[in-house]
DNA sequence: ACTGGCGTTGCCGTCGGGGTGAAGGTTTAG
DNA sequence: CTAAACCTTCACCCCGACGGCAACGCCAGT
């Protein structure tokens, strides 16, 4: 299939494929006019990149998943490249969890603690 | 003082002095040779500043609690505007929690659940 | 008088990430 | 024949919060 069917295919543009290409995660054969080829394991393959762009993973995060689907594996995750950067993603994660609860806490901290509670003028601003 | 000894004082460069200044968050007078010349008050709203800067607020958010602050009340969050913005924040982060609770959730399906277990050979890539 | 260290304004650069747009050309589908 | 789809390259953008530089003015110490 062509650019135009797998972006329709895949829901991004053809620029965001040939972006893609431009970064080594999508390689397209070409036609005999120049017009790049691709098939369902390159749909496959942008399907596993936005997948994992939507759950907040970096395009460069995405390669060793692309490398393990385009090895041949059934899935993106099948390698151990792939579990390296899950594993680090999730470390990343519960840091911000941490950070959030964090604020959180202080941020109820002050609502909950008014400033001046017995002076009925100060609100007004 | 001078904008060098604000700067040390809150710990922050002269040059991001300057810029709140331009964003109306800081105001200073002048002195007869055109140096800025600050006051306490000025050190409590830049301190303001950072420490909700530092709790992941934009700057234009801290806009009502420096206003707060100039207009006499004893913190920032004394005020109705600061309090709104303290809301919306408040509901941020809780958004930004359960986004990253799902998130997490999900990686560690992916992480539990490896997809070709009985395979020793697709771990090699 | 000179030096060094402050201060002033203004304007462009940077960072990161993920694209988007336009120009100008060729190929294909109907 | 024409419009749509494709090709390439180059450049640009978005966002916020500054950083850095130029080119100048002010002032204290020696």
């Amino acid at each position: 299939m062509r650019i135009g069917e797998l972006g329709r295919r895949a829901g991004v543009s053809t620029r965001t494929l040939r972006h893609y290409e431009e970064l080594g995660l999508l390689e397209a054969r070409r036609r005999a006019n120049g017009y790049r080829d691709y098939d369902e394991r390159d749909l496959a393959v942008v399907a596993e990149i936005r997948s994992l762009v939507d759950l907040g993973f970096a395009l460069e995060e995405t390669r060793p998943f692309v490398e393990c689907l385009r090895a041949g594996h059934p899935t993106g995750a099948s390698c151990a490249g792939s579990r390296a950067v899950q594993l680090r993603k999730l470390a990343e994660v519960d840091e911000w969890l941490a950070r959030l609860h964090a604020v959180r806490r202080e941020l109820v901290a002050q609502l909950a603690d008014p400033p001046a509670p017995r002076c009925h003028f100060s609100e007004e601003n």
